[in-house]
This record gives structure tokens, C-alpha cells and sequence, in this order.
DNA sequence: TATTAGCACTCGGAAAGATTGAGTGCTAAT
DNA sequence: ATTAGCACTCAATCTTTCCGAGTGCTAATA
């Protein structure tokens, strides 16, 4: 049996309408609402053909059908090749307060969780490709020495280390300078044993204050790959009853506010996403386990440091991809306006 | 009528009961599980004068009896006034990776909520009162000027800002010498405008910088004074169906997750504190209106440099006041030398 | 051959009763 | 002052009934 243009029409009735109400549509509801001029039993014909595809299921005999994780990828695959819409109001949300990279994040996706009533999630690009602009130590007070790094976009990382002695005025000078010939410009990889090696050995009788540095370098480059993500929504999930009982979407919750498994979702996400940056993740897809039930939209956003980071909009299947999508697709593109102007 | 010594065992009686099950309470429960020996019938009126005095009440009538608020708040001051105990397993736990202060603030909201099955609520120490203990400027690239502020307890807070021309270094040095000089030790409040004025006198040729500076300056201390909540088991909320319906839980948990009102919380339970820093809020006695089906018990650990952090919980009124209030003690100690062990 | 009207059937969910049992208050006896 | 006993209450739970949305199938129609 083959799919054409009358079953595709209304499948997308279906699904259309199923995201509306949640509840299972019946042939007679398609047959009054679509301009097909179909009676209800034609319907109900084609609507066992649809469930024959896998594209539609019952939840129960007796009951209207609902679309499939099958069908919804159908329905996305059709609807991503549409085009975009709306979107003005966000902007000026997100525009009120964007003073700092975090504060910003943390807003952008508060912003969106109240926009879409999903949960959202967005981390902070990642940067592990990206150079070291900039190292400077100082002498906060008698036995401690602080390394400020700076990375090109502007991320720093501060790490305080204990040193025995207070060093001099030049001492810092002379180590400072060093620091910053070997290490400015050099990406997070380009830092290893060898260069360390010759450093520690200009760096004469500091060599062992060297190492307290580097050991701190090193700390702070792992603090800074390590992804922040923030979350927001996550109790909109609690407005979806069909997330079935109340323990699973728990434990739900709680996979989000501990987050776990968020760091494989957005390694998927940051790997598969093709040239729009969007992917979507319908049910069993999801990489993550306690997201079975969900359908996940991640977009991916792209800084010119070459930082990429991720947002992501977690929600019930019948979730309102249109706009999510178009929504996503917007807010990447001003993330990376913003980013760039920000530089 | 008084309450006697055998009214005030049985209402204990019955609100330890509650504690343990959340069912209300019956006097033959009573009758059977406590050393007074007494029928369920004497029970039955004891238990009509202690709804008389306000501490006990039925949900309905043929139920058994719950404690009203002022009920538990005669058992918490009663408990208060006894003995702590255990707690050994959580300072393993917590002590497993400290390495930097959010961290380990995340890691003690976690650790507490996963021992005690509530949610749990940590800020890092406030620091308004404490001393700049070092500033320093540096060039990060041709249009950009770091400053890194350092205040007593090693909190560290950057500040980039735009510059139009590269500045010298023997110029840089000469500021941060000016910096340091004036406002090194000095509190953040002791920052005013004369002080300001002067400096930007001296700095001559650079007061135009300098404004920038200050602007720079005071942006980092706002931030410094913004308290960072750190939030967990939030989900735990919805383990006890007593708090109502859904509804009212989801609003509790969009509270907490929005952090709307939990500063008011903070500030109230950092003036209100007595000499052992435990405040215990119970429904109606809570400062946030989202919470007063629960309970809160919040603590106040304190640093050495003056800064001061809170740690709460927030639990269904039923909650384990005993255990709570112990743990927290204990907490709050084991924070107090980790801090001052790192300072 | 495609569509439609009609009808018997299914089944979840709401409504209405029936049953249970934990708990109470009151009274009379100890 | 305490207790046994009893009638009464009421939430919770289980049963039963009923309704209606929706189906599949068949026979009639265009």
C-alpha cells in the first residue's frame, strides 16, 4: 500500500489536531474539519490504511488514533522543509539584560521555557578548540598566588594556588612573561608535556612553582571543558499528562536537575547536527533513557572562536514542532549576532 | 485548662506518629503504642483538649488528628532544646571532592537532599562586609582591559571591559599601584564617591579610564552582592501527596527553580538567627507564600572574613525536625572549618 | 470502483451505589 | 478519673451501571 497525497493529508490532520487538544482524534472530527469532504466512514478506511503503515495506533480499541513516533517523523521530516515564521517578541525579552555570557545563558533559556511551556536547556559554548589569549599571575597576599586565564571569547577562569614564598615584584614579571610566550595563541591541546617541560626549564629555580602553576592550568582548562548547563521549564513537563504516571515524569525532573545523561544528549546533538543545526529527537530516539517519552529539539549555535554551544527544548511528543523549530532557528542566528557583536 | 505533663506525651506521641506515617493519627494508635497505659477512650479526651488548645485538629471529622502549625511548633521548641546525634556517613561524602567553593556548595545542597529526601537550598557566603584584599588591571588585547577583584575569603570576580587605546605597561602599573594603594582593606561599602573622586584626581591623564574602572568595579561588587542559590532535590517535593494537589506542588517547585522569593527567605533567616543559627518556619511562619503548606529549616554558617551563607530545607510540615535540625548543626560546623581550613 | 449510510459492537470514563473500617463522641459503669 | 460499649460519621474503595465516542463491517449508492 502506498502513502499518497490523501492519507498524507490526513495524517497531518491528525497529528495537527492531536497537538492541539492531546486527546485521540476520531475519523469524524478529520471528516467535519479538513476541506477534504470526506464522510467520516472514508476516513475511518483510510485511517486503518495509516495505522497499517505504522503511522497511527490506538490507544485502545474503541478510541481515536494517535500518531506514532513513526508518523511524527514523518510529519517533522515534511514540516522542517517549510518555512520559518514569527518571532519578534523574544528578541526584545532577551535583549533587556545581557551584561554576562552566564547571565545571558540563564535567561535565554528562562525566556524560551516561558515562551514554549517546554523544558529548555542551553549550555554555554564549548571551547576546547579555541586559544589562549592571555595568562596572568599575581600575588594576592603572602602565600598565595593567583592565575588569571583568559580564552578567546572572552571566558576566564581564575585559580588560586598556594605558594611557600611570596615572589618578588620582577620575579612575577619575568614569570609572567614567560608564561605568556610560550602559551599565548596556543589552542587548549597544543598545551603538552613538552611544552611544559621547556618552560619548567627556563623558568630556573621557579621550576617547582611552575608545576603548582601548571597544575592549576591544568585545572582551570578542565573546569573549562567541563559544559555548564542550564536548565529552565522543567516543571512545565508536569502540565503534560500523557507523560504517563506522575513517577516517570519525576523521574524525569530529576534526570534534569541532576543532569543526567544531559552531556550525552548534547555530544549527540553537537556531533549529528547537519548544516541547519536543528535536530530532532522523537521518543525512542532520545539518547537519553528517561526521555523516552519526550520528543527533544536541540539546535546547535556557533561562535566565530569556534565555541559551540547547544539549546534544547524538551517536551511532550505532540509538541508543537513548527514553532519550536522555527523559534530554535531564530535564536541561534541572534545567539550568534550577539556573540559576534560582543567580541 | 493546662497543658500537663500527660497531654504534652501524648500530643509528642502523636506528632512523632505523623511524622512517620503522614496518616492522621487515632487515638487507639496512641492507646497501643506508648508506655502511658491509658484506654483509647481517656486518650479520646485528652486528645479533645488538646484540639481545644489550638495543637491538634481533625482533617475531618471521623479521621484521626494531625498537629495544627502551633502544635509542631511546641515540639520543635521542645526538641530544640535536647541533644543532636549522628551524622558521620555525610561528612565522608561531602569531603570526597572539594575543590572550589561552587562546587562544593552544589555538592552540599545535593548531598543534603539526597540524605534527607527534601529539597534542599545552599547560598555562598554574602560578603558585603568584607575587605577588598586586591584589585589588578591588565591588557588582554588591544581594546580590552581586565580587572580582576579580589575580597577576603578569596572570592574572585572578573570584569572586561572596553578601553579605546592600549595603555602602557609602566601606565598599567602605575594604576594598579593607585588602585591598590586606596582601596586595598577598604570594605566594599567604604568605596564612596570622595574616594573615587580622589583617585580619579590623582590618576590624571587616565581619569577618563578610570571612570570606566569604577563603573567596572561596581558592576563586580553588584554582582558579588547578587547571592548565588544553589538548589536541589526540588523533585523530592513531589514524594509527599500531603502538600496538596499537583498544582500547588508545581508551583512550589517553579518557586524553587525560579528562585522567587528565596532571597526574602535568606534575609529573614540571616537577621532572624539566633546564637545556634537555626530557624525553624512552619506553614503560615513562612516568609514565602509559596510554601506555606511546608516547612523550612534553614541554618547560617559563617566564615571567619564575615561573610555569612545559609543552608535550608524545605519539607513537608511532617518533616524529621529532629534529624533535620542535627544534621544542619553538624553541617554548618563542618562548613565553618572547611572554609577556614582553606582560607 | 470509490464512497457513504447504517448498525452492532467495544471499551474507557463518569456517575451512582454499596461496603468497609478507622475513628469519634457520648453515656453509663467501675 | 478511667474505661467499656455503642451508635454514628465519613473518606476511601470497590461495584455496578450507564453513556457516548469511536470503530469495523456490510450493504446500498453514484
Amino acid at each position: 500500500m502506498e502513502l499518497d497525497e490523501r492519507k498524507l493529508k490526513i495524517l497531518k490532520a491528525i497529528i495537527s489536531n492531536y497537538l492541539e487538544t492531546g486527546e485521540p482524534v476520531g475519523s469524524r472530527t478529520i471528516s467535519k474539519y479538513t476541506d477534504l469532504n470526506l464522510s467520516s466512514a472514508t476516513i475511518r478506511n483510510e485511517m486503518a490504511d495509516l495505522e497499517e503503515l505504522g503511522l497511527i495506533m490506538q490507544p485502545h480499541t474503541s478510541a481515536g488514533r494517535i500518531p506514532t513516533d513513526k508518523g511524527y517523523r514523518l510529519y517533522v521530516d515534511q514540516m522542517m522543509s517549510e518555512k520559518d515564521t514569527e518571532m519578534k517578541e523574544m528578541k526584545t525579552q532577551l535583549l533587556e539584560r545581557v551584561d554576562k555570557m552566564e547571565t545571558m545563558l540563564k535567561q535565554v533559556a528562562k525566556v524560551l521555557a516561558y515562551n514554549t511551556n517546554y523544558a529548555t536547556l542551553v549550555t554555554a559554548p564549548q571551547y576546547q578548540n579555541s586559544k589562549l589569549k592571555f595568562i596572568q599571575l599575581s600575588q594576592v597576599d603572602d602565600s598565595q598566588l593567583l592565575a588569571v586565564i583568559v580564552v578567546d571569547g572572552n571566558v576566564i577562569k581564575n585559580k588560586l594556588m598556594q605558594v611557600e614564598r611570596m615572589l618578588a615584584n620582577d620575579e612575577l614579571l619575568k614569570l609572567n612573561v614567560l608564561l605568556n610566550t610560550f602559551l599565548q595563541g596556543a589552542s587548549l591541546q597544543d598545551i603538552n608535556l613538552e611544552m611544559i617541560h621547556t618552560i619548567k626549564n627556563q623558568a630556573g629555580e621557579f621550576a617547582d612553582i611552575m608545576e603548582n602553576i601548571f597544575q592549576g592550568i591544568a585545572e582551570a582548562i578542565h573546569e573549562a571543558d567541563e559544559v555548564e548547563i542550564y536548565t529552565s521549564g522543567t516543571t512545565n513537563m508536569l502540565k503534560y499528562p500523557e507523560l504517563g504516571n506522575v513517577e516517570q515524569t519525576t523521574k524525569l525532573l530529576e534526570a534534569l536537575e541532576e543532569r543526567q545523561g544531559l552531556n550525552e544528549l548534547i555530544d549527540e546533538s553537537l556531533n549529528n547536527s547537519d548544516a541547519t543545526g536543528i535536530q530532532v529527537y522523537i521518543g525512542e530516539e532520545a539518547p537519553v533513557s528517561n526521555m523516552k517519552d519526550c520528543s527533544i529539539v536541540t539546535a546547535t549555535y556557533e561562535l566565530d572562536g569556534g565555541g559551540k554551544g547547544t539549546i534544547g527544548i524538551i517536551g511532550p511528543k505532540r509538541m508543537d514542532y513548527k514553532k519550536v523549530v522555527s523559534t530554535l532557528k531564530n535564536l541561534t542566528d541572534e545567539l550568534d549576532t550577539i556573540f559576534k557583536k560582543k567580541e
